[in-house]
DNA sequence: TGCAATAGTTTCGATTCGCTATCATATGGA
DNA sequence: TCCATATGATAGCGAATCGAAACTATTGCA
């Protein structure tokens, strides 16, 4: 009847995502929409559209596109200018909604520690390779990453430039390094 | 502009959740549900009423009350008899929902090293700390549990007697060994 | 005995969420 | 050019949740 020491770490995180939820609950916004403006206040230019969202956070366009409506209508977020497919739309955050996440990432956890980010990393891994989820790892760790004579970062795949903060943005096409 | 290194691994584990919530709605039950039955399975007998159920998964008991209900109407609970105070309510699995709970729990993620599941603690403890839970810990681990002469395993806090698996499972009453 | 406090349930309204389907627009290949 | 496909937006449905309140039963203290 012992439990199955399998199952001990997802029933810890099962219950931190609960406590988190019920943190967020007592701002104004929703679970969802916190989540949406933490992962905004990450991603590179390339994943802050709706469909690319919705990857993220496991759920459907649908529901991606009324979660960024509403951070829109309360002026946290706003759609950006595009280039290339005009099918696709960019969201940003405003300044209003990056001084809201800065404060609010400011004041959860501390225990921030190597272990504890590696041990994350590798469960979110193993729960990804079962779930068919994309990694959203960083450029800088990424296949396609390379830095060139200068200093000069670019990413292989979309055949751009990238600049120097962007290297630790998350990005849709992340590819574990070789 | 670079992320702070304090929020890593609250985003990561924000996915990870998501990920998760993701896969159990694949289930016919919901989330709420779903860590009902999991708490069940590993809760001890003092520890399985609404209003500790509420504590560990930071709702209300107004909610713990209609998930409990709708766990017993599927035949997946049943509320056991309990000695003591009449006001309280305990439930447990069934054989069915124990069944289930089993498999569910073994087609999780296998990621589980030791350096997880401390990672893992550290932050639920952080987290309860900044945000007013309860802990929730093993008996074994509990301040209150002592081994006497033979083996016996007793709690100091309830004056009772433990059977050896009841020292694995976790407890409302659950204070951090001194 | 009387009364405040606690455990649990139930109800209500409001919100959120997820899913599905539908629509408009845009892309890209045949 | 034609058509399958992809991105987004939107609406409708059902379910779940929250917060608050009202209510019952029980406990424990004065």
């Amino acid at each position: 009847m012992a439990m199955m020491p399998q199952t001990e770490v997802m029933l810890l995180l099962d219950r931190i995502a609960r406590l988190h939820a019920a943190r967020r609950r007592a701002v104004t916004l929703t679970d969802a929409q916190c989540a949406t403006l933490e992962y905004l206040a990450r991603a590179n230019r390339f994943s802050r559209s709706p469909s690319v969202i919705a990857d993220y956070l496991a759920t459907t366009r649908g529901t991606a596109s009324q979660t960024l409506k509403s951070l829109a209508e309360k002026g946290l977020i706003t759609e950006e200018a595009t280039e290339g497919d005009r099918r696709q739309r960019r969201y940003a955050l405003t300044e209003g909604g990056r001084t809201l996440v800065e404060g609010w990432l400011a004041s959860t956890a501390k225990a921030e520690t190597a272990e504890a980010v590696q041990a994350a990393r590798t469960l979110l891994r193993s729960l990804i390779a079962s779930a068919g989820g994309k990694s959203f790892g960083m450029c800088r760790d990424c296949r396609h990453h390379s830095i060139g004579p200068g200093g000069t970062r670019t990413c292989g795949l979309l055949q751009i430039t990238l600049a120097l903060e962007e290297a630790g943005q998350l990005c849709h096409e992340f590819a574990e390094a070789g």
